[in-house]
RNA sequence: GGUUCCGUAGCUCAACUGGAUAGAGCAACUGCCUUCUAAGCAGUAGGUUACAGGUUCGACUCCUGUCGGAAUCACCA
């Protein structure tokens, strides 16, 4: 599917070096076929299979190669073990015969050496080059456009209490991977459904009533979420006195929950607003709006954005239809008091009610109704869900429901599901105030970069060389970068721990070293452009073991970016960038760019300095972070 | 109790889906700023991959069991 583009071979000029050393090849050399890291690899794996007819008389199909690693010569291995038995051979001559066989007739092979059944292969400067040529055409950064559309649905906060920490991996994921399958050609369309209605904002309208005095974000100097989240945490309070007070009149704990004087009142209040009780519904609407203003500035801070909103005040009465419809294909069943089951016990699953006895919907129901609304909108062949592991099992449970209703979009549909954020202390509860606000963080962070950077600013002696808007923008871009990259640089499946006091880091595997990096180069390419140097491929004849390892970390960002995506994994493009960025720094330590040994060498490695910090920018906003050019 | 996920250096994380002597960063230690930005580079040290079996040329990876952690199994959302 993701090929095709990079396999059309052109031909260019003779590489005079090498087109002689052995003449049986003269005529494979006359035209130096253009190559790029997807057909080197074809070419290499074509050459091993006609090693293997040509030797052994062996017809192999799968044939994999692997990256050679650091400590070994070359770049590319393949592993002969497999084909021990079926040969009857040594595996160490098996490796050298085929190793043999592609220094002579594989035209972009240079030499080859063998260790034990790991046959590492170099490959020559002209292959290198080729591949250069390639990527300074730079149209590797996107696939070709698939003509798929995939909805992706992230963030998706409650309205009664600002975003947390959870929340920030989440949309952080949300945010990159939409970026991601973007760049790999699907039509993508962002979007989050916001619970803005049930029982716990009716806890904080409640609250508000009984205690806000008419209190506004305004005259409060409160961000509008964290007003009404002050107030889920005072009924959260009320409740627990009242709560308190029942058992200590002797009534027990389970029923002194229900029977406290505010939790009712909510009740009543949810009823109220279910039956568009005017004076309720206004309330809802103005504390809701509020919220949105607080979210908004939230989101406009990070940089995120969504190319729609769902709303569950619009949503969580559908899905009645699909119920009867599941019970007229005979998918559902009723029991006794009216409830409507699904019998999933032969998906591993378990018996799953979807309809109460009253007649009321349950969480599935509206999320089998919003899944139909969502194809009716969208029609779109993937829809990726980010939310929590602590639903794994509800996905499960929905994507069964649907396939068994006959869903034809069912298939697309994925749960991007990621661990917990937990702290030091443990699990966050917002409840017991354990959570880290996300507004929070985001200042701490940025004064932690702001801090940082005035520091190295001062010890270079060139904080006067920027102004106040650039700094305070550097600031923002390194804070914000290092609590991306840290909440992104992570296996989404794993839970991951969020220490505050050493987590963001400005050092080692961190934004700040991969924006460093990228500004450094432009500090670079900002000397070559003053003195007219150019950057070119075309005079360079050998290559730098450390220039090959650059060209080859650059080509593998196609590879990087189709597995970020195919694995929901925006990780995999980070840690890519990452090594990129080392691979760089080595290259940068060892070989001088300005003042290199000729021209062409000078040309050569600024062209993989403009690849370099392009590769660097390319992925980094993808992953929803920025990269300055001076810092 | 059933199901699912997880357990890798002191700490935070990798390991290309079964390949080489399990790699990075932080923390520790040693070098490197009269040469393109030292948020950097080079190096040292750090491991019975929770444990016990099994599968095979070869296991962190797959299978079985045990131990430890988390989530879920609600007519909550």
């Amino acid at each position: 599917m993701l090929k095709n583009c990079y396999q059309n071979f052109h031909f260019v000029g003779v590489q005079k070096n090498e087109s002689f050393i052995n003449g049986g090849l003269k005529f494979f050399l006359i035209l130096q076929a253009k190559f790029s890291a997807m057909n080197i690899h074809t070419t290499l794996t074509n050459s091993i299979q006609q090693a293997f007819q040509e030797i052994f008389g062996k017809k192999i199909e799968n044939i994999t190669l692997q990256a050679t690693k650091k400590e070994f010569e070359g770049t590319h291995t393949f592993v002969v073990f497999p084909f021990t038995k079926e040969l009857g051979e040594k595996p160490a001559e098996i490796a050298q015969k085929i190793g043999n066989f592609l220094v002579e007739k594989c035209p972009i092979v240079e030499k080859y050496n063998a260790v034990q059944g790991f046959l590492n292969i170099s490959l020559k400067s002209s292959a290198w080059l080729s591949v250069i040529e390639q990527l300074a055409e730079k149209k590797h950064f996107t696939l070709p456009e698939k003509n798929l559309k995939v909805v992706v649905e992230y963030s998706s906060p409650n309205t009664n209490k600002p975003l947390h920490l959870g929340h920030l991996r989440n949309i952080f994921l949300g945010f990159a991977i939409s970026r991601i399958f973007s760049a790999c050609g699907y039509r993508v369309h962002k979007t989050q459904i916001i619970n803005d209605r049930g029982i716990h904002i009716c806890k904080s309208m409640l609250a508000y009533e009984l205690l806000g005095n008419n209190e506004t974000p305004e005259s409060s100097g409160l961000k509008g979420d964290h007003l009404i989240g002050k107030y889920y945490v005072l009924f959260d309070k009320l409740y627990k006195e009242q709560v308190q007070q029942l058992v200590a009149q002797g009534v027990n704990q389970e029923e002194a929950e229900k029977k406290a004087e505010v939790i009712q009142k909510a009740q009543e209040m949810l009823v109220k607003w279910e039956n568009g009780d005017k004076e309720v519904v206004s309330l809802w609407k103005k504390l809701n709006a509020w919220v949105y203003e607080g979210f908004n500035a939230t989101y406009a801070k990070l940089g995120v954005d969504f190319d729609s909103v769902y709303y569950e005040s619009d949503t969580y009465l559908l899905g009645k239809d699909i119920v009867r419809e599941g019970l007229e294909k005979g998918i559902f069943y009723q029991k006794p008091d009216g409830s409507v089951w699904i019998d999933l016990t032969a998906e591993g699953l378990d018996q799953k009610l979807v309809l109460r006895a009253d007649g009321t919907s349950v969480y599935i129901t509206q999320d089998l109704g919003t899944a139909d609304l969502r194809y009716k909108d969208h029609q779109m062949d993937k829809m990726i869900y980010v939310v929590g592991n602590e639903q794994d099992y509800h996905f499960k449970v929905l994507f069964a429901i649907l396939k068994k209703l006959g869903r034809t979009y069912a298939e697309g549909l994925y749960h991007l599901s990621y661990g917990m954020v937990e702290l030091p202390t443990g699990k966050m509860k917002s409840r017991e105030g354990t959570v880290v606000d996300a507004d929070d963080l985001i200042e701490e962070v940025i004064n932690l970069a702001k801090t940082k950077t005035l520091e190295k600013m001062q010890l270079a002696g060139t904080e006067n060389t920027f102004s106040e808007v650039e700094k305070e923008k550097l600031f923002e871009m390194i804070g914000l970068g290092a609590l991306k990259y840290f909440l992104l640089k992570i296996d989404p499946h794993k839970k991951m721990l969020y220490n505050p006091e050493e987590s963001v880091s400005f050092e080692g595997d961190a934004a700040p070293f991969i924006q460093y990096t990228h500004a450094r180069i432009c500090s670079v390419l900002r000397k070559a452009q003053e003195n007219k140097i150019e950057t070119s491929w075309k005079n360079y004849t050998y290559l730098h073991p450390l220039e090959i390892s650059l060209v080859y970390q650059l080509s593998e960002y196609t590879t990087a970016l189709q597995t970020a995506a195919e694995k929901y994994a925006p990780y995999i493009l980070a840690q890519y960038i990452y090594e990129l960025c080392k691979i760089f720094s080595t290259f940068y330590a060892e070989l001088s760019i300005l003042k290199a040994e000729n021209s062409a060498a000078m040309n050569f490695r600024l062209l993989l300095c403009e690849l370099t910090a392009e590769t660097i920018r390319e992925g980094m906003y993808l992953l929803g972070i920025e990269v300055p050019e001076r810092m």
